[in-house]
DNA sequence: GCCAACGTTGGC
DNA sequence: GCCAACGTTGGC
């Protein structure tokens, strides 16, 4: 079992947004980062944790946690025209996308900060705090996951 | 294969 | 709104 941080902009889909979901589940499409795609297709399980992360708001912070519930396939919306995350470079027979599915576990009582997890001693090699991460899905290790759920309480 | 230009991310 | 950091693109 493994443990992520996804991110994502609150105005774009925001955990209410997932908590309002139908099943509390969504997909985790729109990733379009070799990095990040590789993540999710090859390295997530079901069952992996995963932080939820609201950037380019207020407050910047993790809001609550979920659950991989569908292991990676291909990121459709890469393939629909018109479509934000359209890439004419993905197609259904050669997908370059993909994405996974994540399922609502816990909307945090005390959202994490960043700056809660700036200050937090124990977080200091996290990847989200290293200068100029751009990955908006990244690993999170299982010490760093505890440190968190302690502060989220 | 190098690297400058460009676009995007995301905190401030 | 600014700008640093980074990934990608495309000319050579």
């Amino acid at each position: 079992m493994a443990y992520w941080l996804f991110k994502s902009e609150p105005d774009v889909f925001s955990l209410e947004d997932l908590k309002k979901s139908k099943n509390q589940t969504t997909f985790w499409d729109g990733v379009r980062n070799y990095q990040a795609r590789n993540f999710l297709r090859d390295t997530m399980k079901n069952g992996d944790g995963v932080l939820f992360y609201h950037s380019n708001s207020e407050p910047l912070a993790i809001v609550g946690a979920c659950e991989v519930v569908k292991e990676g396939y291909p990121d459709f919306t890469a393939w629909e025209k018109g479509h934000d995350h359209f890439d004419p470079a993905s197609t259904p027979d050669k997908p370059v996308w993909y994405m996974v599915d994540i399922k609502l576990k816990s909307v945090f009582n005390k959202p994490v900060t960043l700056a809660a997890l700036k200050a937090e001693p124990r977080l200091a090699g996290m990847q989200l705090l290293k200068r100029g991460n751009r990955l908006s899905v990244m690993p999170v290790t299982k010490e760093e996951w505890d440190v968190i759920m302690e502060m989220s309480t």
